[in-house]
DNA sequence: TAGTGGTCTAGACCACATA
DNA sequence: ATGTGGTCTAGACCACTAC
């Protein structure tokens, strides 16, 4: 079946490839595939094109096309196998791999993340402007408000409020609330931006809990509850979600992840 | 001087360029440039050789030089400028922009950091084995504890516990407590490995801060403070230090800086 | 055995910085 | 004007996978 392999390199690039543009051949490329994932023109796990095939149908060479090939790789976009091929990573596997919310259980070495349950409390369309605007609502589009909380290993619980823009992701608007799993959720992001989350921005800062977490976590009123904003991005550097996590002082240790420069 | 800097390219090979080795050549030239710069070979700053010079000096082509040198730039280990040339990046300007303990004030946008100072309190040889251990003496070395107090802002007092290997950083033993500033710090470090600071791995628990903190920081008796655990990393991957802090309650909010997955 | 990606080369042209 | 890095090419050889 190669004609087809190459067929729907020739779709790509016919779809994807910029008429003209000042970027280098192997950056036009490599943010063409970029877009073409992130757009689900392939799926996850999809066979990408051979190089052969992409030397066929964009006007790059072999080194140019490797080059941008190369690149997705390190951003953890694509895998490649020597013998088998290229394919789109699966990124569709963060419910076991999240993000955020890796509790380290009290002693385990190696470290090992605990298990997490999720229940929806409440959702709201919110029309205000507030802290989440300049990152998911810049012109002050309706922002879908879900009110959650996160059981940790049964032993914690974490009252979240999650916001998104509402005409992003209208599944998130017209479900009913019970059907607002945790597996539904990821995939609901995923049906929008065809990837999970890629890359988080986080902040702390205190706060006094408002009533609804006081009464559903194990914050206590009158203190000051640590708050653990989170902003989710998508591949495309797109903010998909800007996210409060009300933690309860606990002897559990909370992974943050690695950060780096700037 | 064209000959020096050739002259000091054939003494980095020399010095560097491993005798055998199953890894690709522009894998080795990599390690090989990491290494050195770990190493002080190169400080901050300093202009590496040209390309053309590398071509000579190693058995690489051009390519693979450039695949190289391309590398540590996506990796901000060196900076490349066209018709300059390339430069070891001065990973030593921390002080200005360090990894952890960056406030952002009220309400900024664009966010700005807000200023830092620092005092030490105290400084004692830890024998006993603790939670660094893992990271920065696995094998039950010495190590250096020093208590310090970060005034943000001349607003918000934070109490920090930093441990770091004592063998390695020896100034931070024998120098009179009085001579360990801010500044002089970050110097200790780079003296050691060279470069500041690469990567932070973050993690965040809740303990009830002992008599020291409550005295001299915001945190309050009584309440479980949310403390910030940070572990710093080299550019060779090598754990560096090990750090508590102790945040009280207070409307600024940390950035703890982005995360990557996995 | 055929096809895949991984590495490497030699050479070309260009944009930019410096003197 | 010279030298620098940035891009791109055409082609080679190899290691590995699948058939």
């Amino acid at each position: 079946m190669k004609t087809f392999s190459l067929d729907r390199a020739n779709e790509f690039v016919r779809r994807y490839w910029p008429p003209e543009s000042s970027y280098p051949k192997h950056e036009q490329l490599r943010r063409a595939l970029t877009e073409s994932i992130v757009e689900g023109f392939w799926a996850p796990g999809a066979r990408l094109p051979t190089e052969s095939e992409f030397v066929a149908s964009t006007p790059c060479s072999l080194g140019t096309v490797q080059r941008a090939l190369r690149e997705l790789v390190s951003q953890g976009i694509i895998e490649r196998r020597r013998g088998s091929g290229s394919v789109v990573a699966d990124l569709n596997a963060p419910t076991e791999m999240p993000l955020h919310m890796r509790y380290l259980g009290d002693d385990a070495d190696p470290p090992a993340h605990l298990p997490r349950y999720t229940r929806v409390l409440a959702r709201r369309i919110v029309n205000e402007p507030g802290p989440w605007s300049r990152y998911i609502a810049p012109d002050n589009q309706p922002v879908v408000r879900i009110d959650r909380v996160f059981s940790i290993d049964r032993r914690l619980e974490v009252y979240s409020v999650f916001y998104a823009d509402a005409a992003q992701f209208p599944e998130l608007v017209e479900l009913p609330v019970e059907a607002l799993g945790n597996r539904n959720f990821k995939v609901f992001m995923a049906r929008r931006y065809h990837t999970a989350v890629h890359r988080v921005k986080q902040a702390l800062r205190f706060e006094q809990p408002p009533d609804e977490v006081v009464r559903n976590s194990d914050c206590e009123a009158g203190i000051p509850a640590a708050v653990l904003n989170v902003v989710g991005y998508a591949l495309n550097e797109a903010a998909m979600y800007y996210q409060d996590f009300y933690l309860p002082p606990s002897s559990m240790v909370l992974d943050l992840g690695v950060a780096v420069r700037s």
